[in-house]
RNA sequence: GGUCCCGUCGUCUAGUGGUCUUGGACACCUGGUUCUCAUCCAGGAGAUCGCGGGUUCGAAUCCCGCCGGGAUCACCA
């Protein structure tokens, strides 16, 4: 290719742009200046739909790095692909980011002196860096169609040899300047791609952080760098390389899928005498397939708690969810957690040694339930009160919470205030199913149509006769032995059986035992047949609610 | 198919040549806590350390082969 040619398809990639040479842009970029083993740490979405729980996980571990070293945190929206990009995503990302508690130091809405933060705003300097692999014979334009490629990866698989643009099957490497330039005459969109001069026969070595050595094959694909969709925007490898080095990144921290990349990314950095980065490959997130398909990476088509807005929405708690994470990442936090009860989460100091054994991990909803569970459990009445009622998204039982505060104050508290408080929340969407048929009109409405269900092997008569039987002798004042034994003598005089041995030895001759006269009782007053203290909850409600629902 | 990563109880993992007839956590089961639960406490079951060879006095740990799972080979990131 002549140096006319070259130049004329640099006109065209550069048309409109206001382009700096590199040495100008680097200035803007300077070294930060921060202290001795500060870590500059990234994490970079694509605003592509909703969040995915794995953004939050490789969240997590990078801002702890970054920020127990002193460093720098920064959240880089990846938005080259505009076919891709959904409308909204970047506020649910920075939403999720906020939610978790995953401070940024810089990014969308936190401007910092490294920007701007979305990739679609730096197409110019991209280009800087395109131009010159042009000019220095690392890059060329490719023409070729969909189908062009289609069909040679067709002929790869015919002839069995690896599929991918590289060598004699990179149609546009080697063509003359004629044949560039009709293309360029008849006005073409064309790509640019790098112009590998790695073999796949040789290898090269580098120092992978979690995984250690790694020996692999060089790079010999020729990449797209800039794209043909009008937009002239860079695919993620040149926009990966410019942008960690300009933005002085120190990490790359990354997800499992890229390390076939990594020789690329080495020699891009080579070709345009940058400092290769040293790189961290980490496992994703993965899941038990539903349909018994085994072990695999959390799907956001499929799983719903693949949606960190499923977590939300749910209301599991933040400081359980990165617990759990945090678990997940170095297998030496759970014993920390144990003897550190009351210590920040922040305090933790996560281990890239201990990161590095992480496979990729099952997520394990039960074990992430118990995290939240004792989590919820240990907060402290009033910030748990606060919290629940903040969190409700069914407007009638928030309604219900705020309008009787006295009372709903009382309800929060049952059995939370010894030295073990309950564990029945993993999340705040549950303290519906735990609370609400305090409240009459949700009481009505969700809890009183499954009290026929729940008593269904009592007749009707034994019920109301057990109802009436028990309110007779029932004073809220009874302490809680004093009103089982009330309980008891109701029981018997209903015909029920005090004693569980008697009941065993003859069941035919009661109506049934005295767990099922409480029963009868707890269910009427709750429509459910689980719940805490009866007598707790009785004080709670007050006798006229008490006659209201068990009449 | 090529290349790379990974393989210890159901799950997450501890373990880097002897102290491991593999330890913990979650889940599960049993019993206890004078009503049902959430808990809590005590106990239990659960892993031929993927398989086969080798090195060694000795291997979950080192070497080789095999098998299995995953990732990647896009103008997606």
């Amino acid at each position: 290719m002549t140096d006319t040619t070259t130049e004329r398809i640099a006109a065209l990639l550069s048309e409109g742009l206001t382009l700096r040479s590199r040495a100008q842009i680097e200035a803007t970029f300077p070294a930060r200046s921060l202290p001795p083993g500060a870590e500059v740490m990234r994490v970079p979405p694509s605003p592509t739909g909703f969040v995915h729980i794995g953004t939050i996980y490789a969240g997590l571990v990078n801002e702890r790095i970054a920020h127990q070293s002193a460093g720098v945190f920064i959240l880089r929206i990846e938005d080259t692909d505009k076919k891709r990009e959904v409308a909204g995503s970047v506020a649910r990302i920075v939403e999720a980011f906020d939610y978790f508690d995953l401070q940024y130091d810089e990014g969308p809405i936190r401007e910092g002196a490294y920007g701007p933060y979305f990739q679609s705003q730096r197409g110019d300097i991209y280009m800087a860096y395109a131009l010159e692999l042009l000019r220095s014979g690392r890059a060329y334009p490719d023409f070729a169609t969909p189908e062009e490629l289609q069909a040679t990866t067709a002929a790869q698989q015919a002839a069995k040899v690896r599929p991918g643009t590289y060598g004699k099957w990179a149609l546009w490497r080697e063509k003359t300047d004629e044949e560039v330039t009709a293309a360029l005459d008849a006005g073409t969109p064309f790509v640019l791609r790098f112009k590998s001069t790695g073999s796949h026969e040789k290898r090269i070595t580098y120092e992978d952080v979690f995984k250690g050595r790694m020996e692999v094959p060089e790079n010999d694909l020729d990449v797209p760098l800039i794209k043909s969709d009008g937009t002239r925007l860079p695919t993620y490898h040149l926009a990966h390389v410019v942008d960690d080095t300009l933005m002085r990144v120190t990490k790359v921290f990354r997800s499992d899928e890229w390390l076939p990349s990594t020789a690329l990314h080495i020699e891009l950095c080579q070709a345009l005498e940058l400092t290769p980065f040293t790189y961290g490959h980490f496992a994703p997130i993965s899941i038990l397939d539903k349909n018994g398909g085994g072990k695999r990476k959390l799907s956001k088509r499929k799983d719903d708690e693949a949606n960190v807005e499923f977590w939300i929405a749910a209301g599991y708690p933040v400081e359980g969810v990165k617990a759990y994470l945090l678990g997940l990442a170095n297998s030496t936090f759970e014993d920390w957690y144990r003897s550190n009860p009351s210590v920040s989460l922040s305090e933790f100091p996560v281990s890239l040694e201990k990161l590095a054994a992480s496979r990729a991990p099952l997520l394990d909803m039960a074990k992430l339930q118990d995290y939240c569970k004792d989590y919820i459990a240990s907060l402290p009445q009033d910030e748990f009160n606060k919290r629940l009622i903040a969190a409700q998204t069914n407007k009638d039982f928030k309604h219900a919470l705020e309008v009787n505060a006295d009372y709903t104050n009382k309800v929060l508290e049952i059995e939370r205030t010894g030295e073990k408080p309950r564990k029945d929340l993993a999340k705040w969407e549950d303290a519906f199913d735990n609370y609400a048929y305090f409240y009459d009109q949700l009481f009505t409405k969700d809890f009183a149509p499954q009290i026929l269900a729940q008593l269904e092997d009592i007749d009707t008569k034994t019920v109301a006769h057990a109802c009436a039987a028990f309110l007779e002798s029932y004073d809220p004042a009874d302490e809680s032995q004093i009103w089982f034994e009330k309980l008891k003598a109701a029981a018997e005089k209903c015909g029920f059986a005090t004693d569980n041995k008697a009941f065993k030895a003859n069941p035919e001759k009661f109506v049934g035992n005295v767990a099922d006269f409480a029963r009868i009782v707890r269910v009427k007053l709750t429509g459910k047949n689980r719940t805490p203290d009866l007598t707790a909850i009785m004080r709670v409600m007050g006798i006229d609610r008490i006659k209201n629902r068990l009449q």
